[in-house]
DNA sequence: AAAAATCTGTTGCAATTGCAACAAAGGAGA
DNA sequence: TCTCCTTTGTTGCAATTGCAACAGATTTTT
């Protein structure tokens, strides 16, 4: 993607987009698939918008178990500006699932009031103020999963909010394996495995690879019915 | 609190927000202690903020399950703009724990040119980006929280993230029963209360009512430790 | 194409957590 | 002060989840 068509710029012409990429001093730097994108120890206060490619965030505690603290696809933002870098208990980290092409601005470059004044800075602002809106839903989504009880309600969870998020016409998706998924639910995966197997059983999920149909089950109400084979 | 003290206008004198208060159409309600100050089914996209007393962000699932999703301080910020505010299944709302004022705002009336031009709009805009910055920076420790594995672990976890955003020469406080504790880590009460008591005898924990401190268990390195007796 | 590595799916067993029931302590209001 | 109601603290038992080990499938590398 053109670093101008990111949705930093949105609009807010091609030209004034290319501009502002100065103004900002905004670096564009690549990634190779599995690599570290950013390990939120010296990151400063850059933001960051995934041109090409996805990752995910990660944490690593003291034990070495591993969260999937959020997938990054293409237009998604991250930074210490948004994101609680934990204590010194864990390590969080940026890791490119595929290449990654990846635009840095400096905060205050975003913030600061523009010498020029240009008229398109608060626009870049107002989209700003968008894309975290975006993220904190996201973000809230995240909290409603976890705050399922258990694995099952978690997995369903998880389902009914990716198949909402997906444009009609289009069969829902899961955006991992099951293996990474365990670790974005926080569940051990042989349990998850469990679970994911007895919902198919019962008729109640079809997966295909990672696509995936859930079927409505408001009309059975109490869920642990299904527990029952 | 004075509606124009409130954190949108910092950096602004008073004078101009009072004026940027009309300008907004911004309103103020108060609530009683227990009312529902929100619930998120008719809330449009009015954006609030606590300007005295607290309230808590709450979940019933269709089983009546209970989750306290955020609580919120004076000078908190919630809205529709900031929130997952769920499928169908289940119900959000806010809830008032104490007598409350209230301020809303239409987030149209923040984003919108300002046909006046009056320069502190910006300002504005950049203290709400603060605020939202904040607020998801508050939601990734709740993640952090909730993604940890074991009961132990969510409370552990939990306290030192109170006790690092402790002002230092205070004592750290929860600042809830530990039954809406449980409601917020999403367990057990019971289960919680038997890791609470465990964390006592083994003398990590000292718990005075809701002040608490939490002895440095880092070089103890195995909290697994903790459970044989 | 073969070998290596990773992922999926399954299961028995152990550990943790939830549930229910209850006693004791603390608080609010009559 | 007494009563009622909520919260804290405890425990046995049942249900869920984690763990480990393994077989088969799939993907990647050589």
């Amino acid at each position: 993607m053109l670093p101008e068509d990111n949705v930093l710029f949105k609009n807010i012409t091609a030209e004034d987009s290319k501009r502002m990429i100065n103004c900002f001093n905004a670096e564009i730097k690549k990634f190779r698939a599995g690599s570290c994108i950013t390990d939120f120890s010296a990151s400063g206060d850059k933001i960051g918008i995934i041109l090409d490619g996805s990752a995910v965030m990660v944490r690593y505690d003291i034990n070495g178990v591993r969260t999937i603290v959020e997938k990054l696809g293409e237009q998604s933002i991250f930074g210490e500006f948004f994101t609680f870098t934990g204590t010194n208990r864990n390590a969080v980290e940026i890791v490119a699932e595929t290449d990654c092409d990846i635009i840095y601005f400096k905060r205050q470059e975003i913030l600061k009031r523009c010498e020029k004044a240009c008229k398109c800075h608060s626009m870049v602002v107002e989209n700003l103020l968008m894309l975290m809106s975006e993220r904190s839903i996201a973000l809230s989504e995240r909290i409603e999963v976890l705050s399922q009880r258990t694995i099952e309600e978690k997995l369903i969870s998880f389902l009914q909010i990716t198949a909402d998020n997906t444009p009609s016409g289009q069969t829902p998706e899961i955006p991992f394996s099951t293996t990474v998924l365990s670790d974005y639910l926080c569940v051990n995966r042989s349990a998850l495995q469990r679970e994911i197997s007895r919902l198919k059983k019962a008729g109640i999920l079809k997966l295909n690879k990672r696509k995936f149909i859930l079927h409505h089950f408001d009309d059975i109400g109490d869920s642990t019915n299904f527990t029952s084979n």
